[in-house]
DNA sequence: CCGTATCCCCGTAGATACTG
DNA sequence: CAGTATCTACGGGGATACGG
């Protein structure tokens, strides 16, 4: 018997957390935000590549999850930190993993698709 | 000293290995393939939601990157079976974290969602 | 400095039909 | 059964401009 959820259902909750995970921004700020609290336009000097929408529109969705934290600084003109949470730092650990998976793997994947290629 | 590839840097290979990771179907394929091998409509009814052509698309990526392979079968009709590489079963080990963290952590997500809606 | 608003485009996934 | 081919649209994401 299997007590786990089917995430092979599309209807499954579990599936949109999956989803979210799921995101080539999400995962690269989290494991970013793993490191320190960061400022937005540093986040958006340090992920290269990232338009300012994508910046704001992810981070407000990793807010949202409850995974980061937006803290106003009444300077002027203001400036917004963001910090990861303890549930954040959670996640961030398991995609850490995936990173150094990749790094470790890289060279096999792409011998791989050179040999696939190759006919 | 840091001596891991910079991930921020769009030009890193790496990025790529992640960019493929970090897709809805790969994940879900690949920690299901890890379970046993099937065949291709088997995996079309076993994952609500894909559609023909992503499935073939997906399983072509995935047998490109060596995560994955194909097995022609000459019976009539001819029959396929995918199953999981050594190289991808280290892999979906990674990923079965990120479905595990889910499953885990989905109740503590979706209260933080109310609570961010509700103001 | 930190965003939101708007426009627009092009890639990507869905639907459908067809082959070995 | 296991795909490929073609077509279409739809929306995610980039560029730009503007506001607090």
């Amino acid at each position: 018997m299997d007590l786990t959820p089917n995430v092979y259902d599309p209807a499954c909750p579990t599936r949109l957390v999956l989803d979210r995970i799921a995101d080539k921004w999400t995962t690269l700020l989290l494991t970013l935000l793993a490191k320190g609290p960061r400022r937005f336009n540093e986040l958006r000097r340090l992920v290269g590549g990232i338009s300012q929408k994508m910046l704001s529109q992810t981070l407000k969705g990793l807010e949202r999850d409850g995974l980061v934290e937006r803290e106003v600084l009444p300077t002027t003109p203001v400036s917004v930190t963001y910090s990861i949470t303890p549930l954040g730092l959670t996640l961030a650990t398991e995609i850490e993993g995936l990173t150094t998976w990749a790094q470790r793997h890289i060279g096999a994947v792409l011998a791989a698709q050179s040999r696939f290629d190759a006919r």
